[in-house]
DNA sequence: GACCTCCATATTCAGTTTGGATATATCCAA
DNA sequence: TTGGATATATCCAAACTGAATATGGAGGTC
């Protein structure tokens, strides 16, 4: 067995499961995940050129996000799209999973005035 | 003025986010913090002491925590106990909003099955 | 076509952030 | 009183990140 349950891969790298989680909408290349990032965070996040090919890479090596074809009418074939694997939205589930339990315990406590 | 915008000072670092986080239930000492923190995240989590002991002294020199008084019937003198203070938690209060965001979105993607 | 600017990927490097090892002292239980 | 667990604290190497830099090609303008 390799990897049976994703518990153990967690936590997620920052980059990484912000990536994941811009992925999640769709196929994009790397400049359009950055963008994704910031715009999703309102422009709290930042994603810097290191972070972003540098976490591409392993990522694709970890089997989260696979190259694929750019969309119908991509105009600039520079672009390098990537899409999230079932592998990848697995792990980003149970992420997303976590962290959701943990910000509602914050709620709980009123950290926040009101459940959104 | 001395920060009046709390989104100018996020993201919170992911240590000072989950030491608020696990004050924001009340006063606590350091391994106190650390044994929360775990806790609160399933074991996904951990805090080392290294990082532990010097978010501590860093968020007490940023007025995000203070020192306070054991509570009623502590043993054990060695525990140093802090508290969020009002600063803190508003600075959480911003942080635990944006987060909340990003998953919301994720949500109506679908990367999670349901709505908790 | 020549030129210029912008976009996109990629690598390098230095700074930040973290966890683990280590140190010191104290508490508690046997 | 002896030993093991607890607690704070510091140090160091590893992990992680962002900014600077490099390279190359796309697209527009004249």
């Amino acid at each position: 067995m390799s990897h049976a349950d994703p518990k153990d891969r967690l936590p997620l790298k920052p980059a990484v499961f912000h990536i994941l989680l811009a992925l999640s909408n769709g196929a994009r290349h790397g400049l359009g995940i950055a963008d994704e990032v910031e715009a999703a965070s309102d422009g709290v996040l930042t994603l810097g050129p290191g972070t972003l090919y540098r976490s591409l890479d392993e990522m694709r090596r970890d089997g989260l996000v696979e190259r694929t074809a750019p969309p119908e009418g991509e105009a600039d074939p520079r672009r390098k799209f990537y899409e999230i694997t079932p592998e990848g939205r697995r792990l980003l589930r149970a992420e997303v999973t976590r962290y959701q339990r943990v910000l509602d315990a914050a709620r709980d406590r009123d950290v926040v005035p009101e459940r959104a």
